[in-house]
DNA sequence: TTATAATATTGCAATATTACAATAATGTTT
DNA sequence: AAACATTATTGTAATATTGCAATATTATAA
């Protein structure tokens, strides 16, 4: 008796079964779903003309734990941001927070008047 | 020599860190990072007056799987649903999505003027 | 050149997520 | 009641995420 153990793709999100879109709304979500990347987001809001140097300093993490956060969300293209000197100078992509609200939009847009539920 | 192996939170999202804002926006976020589950709120629009029978037939994944993905979107307060006989019947809870559109819009809106980045 | 300051990377431990087979639970048919 | 259909739960393997200490990198200051 031989056994072959087949397990190809156990715990891995089977991407390529949904379209370009969900794909992109759901990693552009995934990104939005932590408290510290939230924060982060409402930070570089808050500072005008992107002069924000010490985001790490407003963030009760730790350093090398903020700069993931920030890489993470630089990857998900909802942050923008150069090296300056020996700061970063980070802003927010307007454009993909856009991509979201249109599409939460029409998924909201129909579920208004349903009432069965 | 004695050793104390003191490790308390790692791995755990530190959301007492954080506002309850911040923490309820990043928990919407993160139900809604999956394409599975952006693909079932897809098709929970689609179609109309919730008459929602076969959404494990949808959604190209197992039925324990989907169930999951469900289990989540309700927890996350994304979709309403009771079961009915044998089947379920589950819609979109437009609150939500609203209370996310509505935060989004605040955080793009200073964006946009952003030119340093 | 040698600090100093700010951010990034590496490595690792702990927890969370994803996916599904097997099985359970529950309502509907026959 | 027995068979069927539909959804939920359990258990488990594989991968991902979270957090931070230690260290590296890079630019500025002394």
């Amino acid at each position: 008796m031989q056994y072959y153990n087949i397990s190809i793709s156990v715990g891995i999100t089977k991407s390529e079964n949904f379209t370009d879109v969900q794909n992109e709304i759901a990693l552009l979500s995934k990104a939005l779903g932590h408290p510290a990347r939230i924060a982060i987001l409402e930070y570089l809001n808050g500072v005008d003309n992107c002069i924000c140097g010490d985001i790490v300093n407003e963030i009760p993490l730790a350093q090398p734990t903020v700069s993931q956060h920030l890489k993470e969300l630089k990857n998900a293209n909802l942050i923008k941001g150069t090296i300056e000197g020996n700061s970063i100078c980070y802003c927010i992509n307007g454009n993909s927070i856009e991509k979201l609200i249109f599409y939460f939009s029409k998924l909201a847009s129909k579920s208004k008047n349903s009432t069965c539920c």
